[in-house]
DNA sequence: TGTTAGCACTCACCTCGGTCGAGTGCTAAT
DNA sequence: ATTAGCACTCGACCGAGGTGAGTGCTAACA
């Protein structure tokens, strides 16, 4: 495998992710500069085909990257297209401004402001770190008539809430002495650990009533489930359809149907990630878990929001994505994302005000 | 215009809804038991056409409904359908039952149950009533270390909450302080009015930390924006692609792009129904107001959800839609949603929390 | 007078053969 | 080791002809 053969088999990936046709000798010969025949190309291509980096469609047509060259043209080939979009990198500033609670709206502006930069569709889901989410505190109060909001943080950091509604015939006293009480033996609990066998035993402290603590029980557990499972956002599906790979509608729309099955599209960029440790990953075709990905690449990487909030950002793509493109992006962004951290610690608030109205 | 031209139109329409291709006369001289010769029929579709109802691709092609052919077909032709998917039922009152705080989740669930059901692409979006956000009530309260959460409680009975950052070195006294002015001077206040000034006015209040006060009315501005740019779900768009008429990639790829755009469909959705007064609304192509909608019909209904949210659902498809189907689907879950009431208000906790972990 | 049979006509769509051209593999010359 | 030359492959494109569904019109019919 010599030097020659790289720049060959490189020349070629990027010819074929530019246009999506197979590449010809003659093509290659023209482009590169190292005064090659198309003849001698066209030896060193059978090679490279022998060797499992291209493929050929049929006989009489140019070649076609293999996964497996599509593998190697990412991990030494490619040449990191300086991504330098000023407009797109001050969005990108703007929307990692959003505030610490707005974890969910992050994802929903960062998703898009992606999908339009690259042009494929992106996926972003919240990470969480592992199944032990341990109470650190639970507050409760009444908010209105039969309603009252817990609200729960984790020691990861995180907070959920949500109302519940509780009898009518709860007094103010009743729902402290409640609160009170979760307040203190909640304290260092796993949520999983919640049960209806925890809530009989805390009712049998005195003045706790049983029909308030089960909601506000229930809504510990819900607030969590509902925080993990709406936390995906995907957004440029439409992009899909930018694509011959997807030209046939029957492909394009089983691939829109999976990104908006948010359960599914969020469980192939999460485990694809398990296989590796570094903080941008890249899985192509066969090497995706499911075998309906098997048509397209996932570049992905994770973000460090703060310090208890971890982010995955996922672009999905046919094979023949623009991985330099896609991967400078995403390097970018990640730079963007380490200026924000002491910005986001100072909000300047007044200014907001006015310009919300 | 008598009862044989209804007849003949309302055979045509059903037929080209099914198969979506022109219909000719000798398919309806059979589908029709009126014993008229295909000729008959010819000279029935010819007076049609030309009072508006039909309309001809070219020459020597069967005849399509024109728009207004579809607004009467939909006024006064067609048979409602009778659906009846036991299944289906279950599974929207299973939604239905879903708990008051969890509006958008409920709204997430009907959009995916409906697309699944219907077999087009779903939007559903929180009505506001109006602008006049009335705020009856203002909580704060501390969570975290630099973290507090507002909750507003409008008189219109929405709950909206934000966790918020304050300076790290308030002190509870002070965070109360500022509770219980806001709580005292904010009732009746809309939130539209909140302002600079306002906070100005108000942080003269003897004991008021400015830089506490600003970020908490920020966030009670900022928790009603987001209430309502969020509440907007759509689930389906890969139905999109299952029809003819947006085989041609460009269009498809452009509704997608509409139904992605949230803004945008909540904007087309909501302004339908401005026209009427019914709560059952059908837009048929050039009714709609956006031209970039004028190949789709949209079918929408509200539902009231308790006695403070309305919620708006719409079902998007091509104009040769399945309104008898459509409009039945909506209408049963109009009955399901009614039945609903009683339960939503007598949560059965205990059973859920074991079912959730 | 409304209905129908018959007929000529239109036009999208399919198929089929032919041509074109990009691309290959092989061989022989450099 | 490289290249020029050449025969070969095969999808894409094109135009001609045939097919069939459907029409409008006219004249006959009940």
């Amino acid at each position: 495998m010599d030097d020659r053969k790289l720049k060959i088999l490189e020349a070629i990936i990027d010819e074929y992710i530019q246009t999506g046709e197979p590449v010809g000798s003659r093509n290659i010969s023209k482009k590169l500069d190292l005064k090659l025949s198309p003849a001698t190309i066209r030896n060193e291509m059978a090679d490279l085909e022998e060797m499992g980096y291209l493929e050929q469609p049929h006989t009489s047509a140019g070649r076609v990257p293999s996964d497996r060259g599509y593998r190697l043209y990412v991990d030494s080939l490619m040449s990191p297209r300086q991504f330098d979009d000023q407009e797109g990198l001050a969005a990108m500033t703007e929307i990692l401004h959003s505030k610490i609670d707005e974890l969910s709206y992050m994802l929903q502006r960062a998703t898009r402001l992606l999908s339009q930069i690259t042009g494929y569709p992106i996926v972003a889901t919240a990470k969480t770190d592992g199944d032990t989410e341990i109470i650190k505190n639970v507050q409760l109060f009444l908010v209105d008539v039969e309603k009252a909001m817990v609200v729960v943080t984790t020691e990861s950091g995180s907070i959920h809430n949500r109302i519940i509604l509780i009898p009518a015939d709860a007094t103010q006293d009743q729902v402290d002495k409640v609160a009170k009480m979760l307040s203190a033996k909640l304290h260092g609990v796993e949520i999983s650990s919640i049960d209806v066998a925890l809530a009989n035993t805390l009712s049998k402290i005195e003045g706790i009533r049983i029909d308030i603590l089960l909601p506000v029980l229930q809504g510990i557990v819900e607030s969590r489930r509902r925080n993990e499972e709406h936390r995906t956002y995907t957004d440029g599906a439409k992009n899909v359809l930018e694509y011959p790979e997807f030209s046939d509608s029957a492909r394009a729309k089983e691939l829109i149907g999976m990104l908006e099955e948010k359960g599914f599209i969020r469980d192939v960029v999460t485990h694809m990630e398990m296989d590796q440790e570094q903080d941008l990953y890249v899985s192509i075709g066969s090497e995706n878990q499911d075998e309906k990905m098997q048509d397209c690449s996932i570049v992905a990487s994770t973000y460090d929001v703060d310090s208890s909030h971890r982010v995955l950002i996922g672009v999905i793509g046919p094979k023949r994505m623009d991985y330099a493109r896609v991967v400078s992006v995403l390097k970018d962004m990640k730079s963007v994302m380490n200026r924000r951290e002491i910005k986001s610690l100072n909000p300047d608030s007044g200014a907001h005000i006015e310009g919300d109205k």
